[in-house]
DNA sequence: CATGAATGAGCTTTCATTCAT
DNA sequence: CATGAATGAAAGCTCATTCAT
């Protein structure tokens, strides 16, 4: 006898199955976010991220260790949907002080996009480590290797200066410009984060010694 | 005739005994530096606190409201230290770029010789608008000021570009120093963070267009 | 179409379930009558209503706000029931003074039924005044006024003496007969407090300068 | 040699000793009675006693053994100070009625001069049996031996109805004048409780069968 | 004797997690 | 699979009592 369902019909069954089950893990992530950003993670309940997926408490065990797991999925998410939508795009054009650029754009761009996300990453993934052990180095470790290596070759180009060694050119570049994102968390005015990206593309090209370059196409 | 227990020996017994206060409250805030630092705020316990400080439990609440206040007195006492101690030192020189040279020499400076300060400041301070309400706004509020207005200064005085306007310049800087200050908390290696001084000082300057300066005397 | 789950079977279990919690809202107050007489309520702790209700202390904080509003709730369920049955016999009969006997039977037979709950009010309804607030002053004095009502029409009916202000003489009957509750709790002697019915009657009814009545059927 | 300081000037030294130890027990009393009236018993903690008494903390466990027997020795006072004033007034008239009437009266007066004291016998002497054990028990037995005696013989001497057991009796007649008490304490009116005399009197006596007596001097 | 800072046992309450339905 | 009522461990805080000064 099979183990496992392999008719046929049992295989579109289970795709159906598999479907609605990625749905509702789904809305319960998008539950969690809001409510870890309303309350923070610590306060938030795990009741209160039912609520806001419209579940039951007990189901969330169902999709999840715990709640400590829906934090690292979160961030886990993210990163592979930032990379998964930035890849072609940043990695498009050869020069690494446009790929900063993009990169650049690219951040503010997406945390700018969600709002409840952002406060998420910029306020609770900092207070991870005690208890998300490394799962939360391994977010900024992704981000922070691209950075170094884009500007490690950048170095080898010579569009950038190489008297920083790129490792923590990277940290810098990157604490940069979480910080605007920090900011625009926190603020209670109301503009769009995206609106920053050439301001920090100034500031962050120029850090590195970059010649300005005009950022649209030129005769 | 005095009003009071005014007498030189009265005078004396009253001294000593603010003295000790004074001692014992240091003691209780050290000890919820360390606890902070090795578990995070939020997983410290008050008794954990206790026990580093080598008090009661109840002690700690003679000498502050609730554990919330612990966590608020740190960052402020830290605050105050900081700049009682930098201000002379980084407004010493008229320059601006020298100025906010001598600014990011003296956090990393600062930060660096407490590694369990730092790990407060660094992971907790993030962590605190949900609970800390003004007070962490305050903190941050101080230090982007002070970064905005020596940036500003500079732009007038024609030694940093004027292209980045000076609060979002602000955020930039403070935000790259601040990562470097993360990333060698979370560090497992040991390394001194003052040792970052040149290179961020270099990237900082740059990234605001100062003209390079040497650092040490020059041929 | 219907809004809700309203089918037949829903119904049925959303009453099933219902009555369920009731009768473990029962179940907790009558744990917290049997701790608070044993040790007082101040000295009960939620853990010993928890263990007499045979529920988990946390149990408790999904049916009561916390361990005040249970003494309130005893208080006022006791009051209600006691006028829900004694309404109609209180005033089955016309005279006052045949009104006021019945309420003296039933004040003792009430309370006699139920040791633990005559001590929760003889002990902690007279100390709630500090922290129960209006709750404590409402029960009395719905019991005065209903009894200053029935000695006013008395006197009325000219059954009663009208040479004491109805307020007045409501205290002092209801403290009569209270004492007379108070002693049986705290007595160790075993008697049923009902069978001072008559004693207490003859008493309070002299008091108001009724003529005596014989209490059964007379020649 | 003597143990014991038995010299004049010994004696001398140990009376003064003794009184301006007796002046701080009482003291301390009177500051009991404040912190007790104000929050209840239970409420009030042993350093609002001290303050209100002027005294530190520690000091009380000088004079007394704990917070407990603060109220114990309270209760006692008072009834050794009521009866100390009050046995030859009540006791200097033959008739039981009469002097029923003086123990009534006397019993007002008495805790009508000082609400706080009073508010703590209405109020804490209630709840006390759960901690205070046999204390509160025989603090309520002196007053209804008394009573009970008292109505026995004006039984004997004819003056009283006999069909109330003069035990039952003497509860009734304390519960009565017991409820005007506790009335004047938890009212928010200010009015003198010695004024309720007159219709207590004629309330009791009456429930007793007694004849009616005129108070004051009749044509 | 008097002080009052320090103690730490003990309380109420919260909430992540489980499991019978 | 989903539910949500129930659990009970855990933690912040209070305050009666002690004892070094």
């Amino acid at each position: 006898m099979d183990i496992g369902s392999t008719s046929a019909r049992d295989a579109a069954r289970d795709g159906a199955r598999d479907r609605r089950r990625d749905e509702k893990r789904e809305r319960i992530l998008a539950g969690a976010i809001e409510a870890f950003a309303a309350h923070g993670f610590h306060r938030a309940r795990v009741s209160d991220v039912a609520k806001a997926a419209g579940v039951a408490d007990g189901t969330i065990y169902l999709y999840f260790e715990n709640k400590d797991e829906l934090l690292a999925r979160i961030f886990e998410q993210t990163l592979d949907r930032f990379w998964e939508r930035g890849e072609a795009y940043v990695y498009g054009v050869e020069a690494a002080d446009e790929q900063l650029g993009r990169l650049v754009e690219l951040h503010l761009k997406f945390l700018g996009e969600n709002r409840n996300l952002a406060a998420v990453f910029q306020v609770d993934l900092r207070h991870s480590p005690h208890f998300l052990g490394d799962v939360s180095r391994r977010i900024f470790r992704r981000h922070l290797d691209e950075l170094g290596a884009m500007i490690e070759r950048g170095q080898e180009q010579g569009v950038f200066a190489d008297d920083v060694p790129p490792a923590e050119a990277a940290k810098l570049v990157f604490g940069a410009i979480d910080q605007l994102v920090t900011s625009w968390v926190l603020s209670r005015r109301n503009y769009r984060l995206e609106s920053m990206a050439p301001v920090a593309q100034r500031f962050v090209l120029r850090s590195l010694g970059a010649e300005p370059r005009s950022d649209g196409p030129e005769s």
